[in-house]
DNA sequence: GAATAAGCGAGACGGTACGTCCCGTCTTAGC
DNA sequence: GCTAAGACGGGACGTACCGTCTCGCTTATTC
């Protein structure tokens, strides 16, 4: 509240709207087109708002881009279930490792990690901004369950959980990016099984039937 | 001989000079800018050389960039050893995985990994002959290898070669092309190895103490 | 004041220097160049100005010369006493007369002319305009005066003012323009009395000393 | 003969038709589109001539289109009666000064006109062909002429031939190349009957009523 | 209610790239 | 020697878009 009234300035106040119609766009032309062609121009008129409105609250297209990603303007399911870390294993082990399938193969995510990876030679921020506010948290959270994992002996002895989780991540990356094939979600999700059997992740319900 | 009198036209033959610059031009702009924003016109002026040859040769810049690509024009280090595959286990496997760190680290492969990611949504046909004129001869190699560590046992038992191949790289990817800091050579290494004793693979040099 | 607030339209009003710039560029390449060889490029880089803002203004670059022209863009010296014409005669006559021998050595005039001659056939409204905007009014003034010196018997009775000019000017083209060598000022003052004198302009101070 | 079997080399002689179609090419050109537009590519294609050719034969193009004006490759009138000065005057006088008016009003001689005047600046090698090849010896046919006519008291005394000349010309250039209106021939007729008269030629057969 | 200041669309402006075309030079093939 | 054909660097074409800027109009708040 005295946040809000110390701001007031002077003149008009600023349409709450604009905001997130620019991100929502900046967002949008990023996937399409990626940082470097997506033009605060077209960025502009798809938000329906002066190119000028967009310099006045961002000095850069990076910054504009880095808070699009932050706060992560996209459609994506809920995820609620990743803070309900209380349920049984494996059950919830499944649960968390499907919900990373998921992520992973929903419509925009494939090509947002392709833009950030592409872009980070240019703007390493976004990435940083992705890395650091998407996806060092839910790491946390995989930790938590991959210790629990360990304490009741789903996991191979001696197992490191961040390079458990490079290594299932990295080889996601290479299957969905690399790999010329386009693969469907059900490919991803046996090949993702795949992926944790030979990490030494026991206990997939997949396992034996 | 009959292909080169055939070829033979009426008028002045192509300097083959011209095409190598190009393509030198082509890998190191779409290095340093990326495919999109690696223009034609920039392409032609640092080969010194006019638009129109360029576009005597190429139909689209993304034609030219994949003959780019597929040979390689990058100054790599020498890698023969890797057809040398008679050398004693564990010597080999050492050699083979260190040169993939090698190669991994070597000043342009990032940012050529990098590029290639990113461009995959705009234009699948660079990432696509990458990975079937670089990435697959090289994964045959590999694999050669890998059988024959399985024989000897210094895999574990029940490993794909396939699986264990992407894991490992996708590992790599995470490290270099997703979290913030940029290892140097030796840290590279050692996360290679890490992650390799996590994958099964026994026998390495640097295990024995 | 009406003219100025209709034309005020929405966005930036245009910097008034810029056409100028542009102008004296163009008048500046029409001389150095010819009207076919002076390439808007050029132009535009001169003037330091991009193309679009040429194109938003001229239509053509027969327009643009043309307006250069009708604004005689050159740095020629003061021809005010061509207006003051109430001096007496002879004096005023051999001023007139000095003042055309002036113009027609100017550095830069026998350029425009050999252009404006020469760009005829394939662009008429360039010399159509300099005939018009330039030569017309300095001839009506000539002529008055040439109606003063006839009344006072400076001229051989029954003389035509138009075919004298004709006569006078077309000379001075001849040896500008058509002879190999290239008179200095003085040379062409005395040629000037010369054709005057057999024109039968008398009373030029240089006649009897 | 001597000279043709001295030139002759080793290869296939030069097919001497080839020459002329240059010229005659060349000139066309030049008259249509100017020395500087006019390009060798044209100029050899109009000819039927590799451009190879062209550059064998003449090292600039400025040397090429010389070679054309000296030639004087235009289809014009002839002008036989020039040589012929024995006849009477004033039927001379007139007929000389009709073959001007005609030759200046010959469709091309005005582009002719204009084309040298204008590439003077750029190629005054042409102008200078033109002067001393063609006007010069023209020239010296009509000061032998105006000699006579001062003798039989036809010229105003005390004229100068040259001033005469020049005079005479100048005005048509006036007339034809600066003035707006293109005028038909017997309107330049008729003019230049006025400049002769105020020029202080007499006998010209119009003059009697 | 007037003053004030920001929001906003519009457009000028320098810059860069586009893909095409032509020029002059050169190099080859074939007659 | 000659035509024909084409490679090649250079430069211009007219268009389009970009990021920056400067204007006029609108809108809401503050005095």
């Amino acid at each position: 509240m005295t946040d809000e009234s110390v701001r007031r300035g002077r003149g008009r106040p600023r349409d709450p709207r604009v905001e997130g119609a620019i991100l929502d766009a900046a967002m949008e032309l990023f996937l399409e087109r990626g940082a470097e062609t997506a033009s605060i121009e077209q960025i502009a008129k798809r938000a329906g708002v002066a190119k000028l409105t967009l310099y006045r609250r961002w000095s850069s297209k990076e910054e504009l881009l880095a808070q699009a990603i932050e706060e992560m303007r996209l459609g994506l399911p809920d995820q609620s279930l990743w803070t309900d870390a209380d349920m049984p294993l494996p059950e919830l082990l499944k649960r968390v490792l499907d919900a990373a399938a998921e992520f992973l193969t929903y419509p925009g995510v494939r090509t947002l990690l392709s833009r950030l990876i592409g872009t980070r030679t240019d703007h390493p921020s976004l990435m940083e901004v992705y890395w650091k506010h998407y996806v060092l948290p839910r790491r946390e959270i995989v930790r938590a369950v991959l210790d629990r994992a360990a304490e009741e002996g789903l996991l191979r002895p001696g197992t490191d959980p961040d390079v458990l989780m490079d290594t299932v991540v990295g080889a996601v990356l290479v299957r969905l990016l690399m790999r010329p094939d386009q693969p469907t979600a059900p490919e991803v999700r046996a090949y993702l099984v795949g992926v944790l059997r030979q990490a030494g992740v026991m206990g997939l319900t997949d396992e034996e039937p």
